[in-house]
This record gives structure tokens, C-alpha cells and sequence, in this order.
DNA sequence: CGTCGATAGTTATAATATGTCTATGTAACT
DNA sequence: AGTTACATAGACATATTATAACTATCGACG
């Protein structure tokens, strides 16, 4: 194959972003906090957290549901809520409240809310590390002397490859 | 009447706040706005906006369904959600995401994203006015370039009534 | 191999939200 | 007043999101 042929498929994504391995890092990531949290990563478990990762966007329930009922049988709403739930416990998914989506999360471990950006044109998602933001949030609710225990912060417009130049 | 004889009754929210003096407020500035935009303010406008009002708590639109039911007739689903769509719009209401439930605005003329304190115990909702949390988030996304849009800041805790000491 | 708790299947229903079509109200113009 | 046009709201249907409650199965451990 010549360099001028046909290119090789890549994610809308990021032109250098290697996906596959993304999901694979998420999923062994996940696998290994739960042996650490003695607690049992099951293949319904792996499939709805495979399936939460197909995208670098949120997924819906009721999508996850189609697509997990190609896989398996006996999938009802209860069967990805409550996989959801259990994911969301440990860290590993968010639910992004704005639009009763859920994202997988790549820093499973850290004790956080998460913080994103949710490009409204690609639908892209991304999760901010910037660890100052919680400081800030705890400053200003400091003010009303207000106790934060969970923060929603979804920021939505446009990403780096939507915006106009 | 003595002054040691039955309070006044006051509000949970706050011996100081008198209620019925905000809510008016809050219905002249919504009417003034609409009158400057050219726009109804309506008697179901008045209504719903109203009931959003009768606490510093959010409401879920099937609640102000029942209650707007027992004020007028031929209300369904659809009259509620259009008219908080109505409100939204020119900023009289915000939506809370992460409840799936509304709140009046007090400041409906400035442009701005809603940040909220919300009471996990009391149910609480307080309108954060600290203009360094848009500022901090726009510096935090132009980190990966990202353009704001609209901002979804919710922060769940305890308020200072609801905290320990 | 039995039992106990965790996991998942099954069925039903609740809670939240939207689409579409029709009727009515109000303003603007004649 | 009569007519028109558009905004507002009523009526009805349905889509979407989420939970409840009960039963069956799985798997770790004694």
C-alpha cells in the first residue's frame, strides 16, 4: 500500500487518536478497580461499559439498550439503568445531566465530579482536568457558606474543530 | 396585638426574607421585561411564573401541572412545557438539569447562565451572582480552545442552614 | 454440595417531555 | 364593525426517560 492510497480510516475524532486503544486502556482500567473494590466486573458490565465507550459522546439509555440488545438477551430498561448505576458508583461513567447522556470516564480512580465540554455541532465530548475549577466553585460557595458535595458542570459550545476560524 | 403574642408567620427559608415582596417583584420585572420586548405577559404566564415562585425551591413541571390545574381549566402537559419555554426564553425561569425542575429568576434582564447552590437537605436553590465563575470556566475552556455557549453550573450540598456546625 | 448474597431477568408502571392539529384571542388594518 | 393574520392556548396522542417489585440464576465460600 502506497502513502498516496487510500488513508486509513480515522475517528472524527482526533486524526491522531488511536481509539481502540482508548476503550481497551478504559476497559482493563475497570476491570482493575474492581478486583481492587472486591467487586465483580461481569461481561454485562464490560458490554454496557464497552458500548458507553463506542464514542467519545454521551450515550442514551435507550440507545444503549438497542445496541446491547444485539448482543445479549433479556435486556430490559432495568438491565441499563441499573448497569449504569452501578458504573456511575465506581467512577466509571458520568451521567451528563443536560442531556440524559452518559460518558465513560478515564480517571476512574481520582475521586472527582466531572467537568465537560459539550461541543452542541459534533457532539463530542470532553471531560476538563483542569483541577482548579473545583477550587474556584468551593471559593464562590464559600460566599453563602455553602458545603459542596457534588458539582454539575457542563459546558456547552463549540469545540476546537467546530469553531469558526 | 402584643409582641409576645403568635409570630408572624415566617418562611423556612429565611426570618428576614419576606416572600410575598419578592414574589411581587419578580412578577413586575417579568411584566415590565415582556412590555419592553413586546411580548404578552399572559394570564397563564402570570399564572405559571407564579408558582414557580411560591418557593425558593425548584419545581417540577407535573407539580405546577396540578397546580395550575386548580386555578383554570384545560391545562395538560403541553401548556405547562410551553409556557416554562416561554419563560426560559426571556430568562424569568432557569432550568435546573440535574432535577428536571425549574426556578424563578431574579435578575431576568441580565444575560446570563444560571449558577446554583442547591440544598440536598432543605431543597433550597440559591442563584450564585458571582460573575468570576463565568470568567474562571471561559479561561478553563480556552485551555482546549473551546467556545462557550451556555453554562449548566449546578453544585449540590448543604447550605449554611442545613450544615452542621 | 448447600446456602447466602450479589447479579440479572421479567413485567409493570411512573415520570418527564414533545408533536400535531384545532380553536380562540388580540392587534392591526380597512 | 368586519376582515385578516398571527400569537396564544386547548386537546389529544405519543415518545422518551426512569423506577418498582418480584423472581430466577450465578458464584463465592463454608
Amino acid at each position: 500500500m502506497s502513502k498516496t492510497s487510500q488513508p486509513k480510516r480515522e475517528t472524527e475524532r482526533n486524526v491522531e487518536h488511536d481509539h481502540s486503544a482508548c476503550v481497551q486502556t478504559a476497559l482493563a482500567l475497570a476491570e482493575k478497580l474492581c478486583e481492587e473494590e472486591g467487586e465483580r466486573f461481569t461481561g454485562l458490565r464490560r458490554q454496557v461499559l464497552e458500548l458507553v465507550w463506542a464514542e467519545h459522546k454521551p450515550a442514551k439509555a435507550y440507545d444503549l439498550l438497542k445496541k446491547l440488545s444485539d448482543i445479549r438477551s433479556g435486556v430490559a430498561p432495568t438491565t441499563v439503568y441499573r448497569t449504569l448505576d452501578f458504573l456511575q458508583e465506581r467512577g466509571l461513567v458520568h451521567k451528563i445531566e443536560s442531556l440524559n447522556a452518559y460518558v465513560g470516564c478515564s480517571q476512574p480512580n481520582a475521586e472527582h465530579s466531572g467537568h465537560f465540554l459539550i461541543c452542541e455541532a459534533c457532539s463530542e465530548i470532553k471531560e476538563i482536568e483542569n483541577s482548579e475549577i473545583s477550587a474556584w466553585l468551593e471559593k464562590a460557595a464559600q460566599d453563602e457558606e455553602f458545603k459542596i458535595k457534588t458539582e454539575t458542570v457542563e459546558l456547552h459550545g463549540l469545540c476546537i474543530r467546530c469553531r469558526p476560524a
